[in-house]
DNA sequence: CGATTATTTCAGAAGTTTCTGAAATATTAG
DNA sequence: CTAATATTTCAGAAACTTCTGAAATAATCG
């Protein structure tokens, strides 16, 4: 696929800012790329485009699949895969904040309730340094489903809401 | 300081969670230890504490104050620099929120904005990928302006707000 | 069934980040 | 001012991540 200045200048940038996002410049790119295109594109195309190796297309196309990020598609008459990317705003912001959630929240949690559970038991771990560690786990609880209240929300009423920004505390006592 | 086994999974944990927020081990960990530690400690009872090198303590200590999570003290007759953890759960969040917008959207917002404007004056480009370039700008300002606006609601109302969860959707529509 | 094309795996090269320890610099106490 | 203590800087070692290219595996065509 031929990339004109402005093409390459979005590509580019996002694969810088995927190393800060947490995955790799490649995986980033190869977002970017798909997501800016208009058709599917095969590996091979996108390895060329990007002047990567096929291999490491194939390892990173296996990781956006993975994020739901990048679907499978068919074109008549080829046998190879090809990909696209999702185009929709929203849903993209939706799945890169579940993902994170998962890898950087969840695991927190986990553990933020085990350590809570023992706590109660020890007795060497001063109260005031068991209570921090309490407090942040309801703090982290009560985000966690806030954010899964939220999520259910129906896009269009979201939408409503943002644009309300900060008049919806109209209605709070 | 002496860690119990409960304090020690805790700094363990947000340690390896740091690689995935963006920071390195050693910053994550001195934070978890300021973070519970109920007095302000010195450089050098954090690098035993830790058993990390010196010289990193005093590296990541500037991190975490760039960051404004760690803020300076001093004990009286103790000519030593001693550092705090801000505490307050509620805060921590937004110096993260805060932090992570500045790095990962605050530039591509500088991006898309170049962009678009060069894709007015770009004949190469197919309109739809500059329509997409464009879509994606006024999503990501609608974004932030929420933002924006969020950040400015005093603590106890947005407890309030959060408490509604999907229940705010009532004053809509 | 071979031949051809497509995809994946994986060892190690290249690149990057993080950490240490020694030396340099700064600060304070006497 | 000198000695003692505290802090920072920074070169290179260690650890980790990413990427390549060759080989293995899988899928489809005639």
């Amino acid at each position: 696929m031929e990339l004109t200045p402005i093409m390459q200048r979005y590509i580019l940038h996002w694969g810088e800012m995927g190393a800060r996002w947490g995955t790799s410049r490649s995986v980033a790119q190869i977002h970017a790329l798909l997501y800016l295109a208009p058709q599917p594109l095969h590996a091979e195309e996108i390895a060329e485009t990007l002047e990567i190796a096929r291999s490491n297309v194939s390892v990173s196309l296996k990781e956006l699949q993975n994020w739901e990020l990048v679907q499978v598609t068919h074109v008549l008459g080829d046998r190879r895969d090809h990909f696209t990317a999702l185009k929709d705003n929203w849903s993209l912001l939706m799945v890169l904040v579940e993902g994170r959630k998962k890898r950087e929240i969840d695991p927190t949690l986990v553990l933020l309730r085990e350590l809570s559970a023992e706590a109660a038991r020890d007795t060497r771990t001063p109260a005031e340094i068991k209570a921090r560690i309490t407090a942040l786990l309801s703090f982290m609880e009560t985000l966690t489903n806030w954010f899964e209240q939220v999520k259910r929300i129906p896009k269009p009423t979201l939408v409503a809401l943002m644009k309300l920004g900060s008049k919806v505390t109209r209605f709070i006592g």
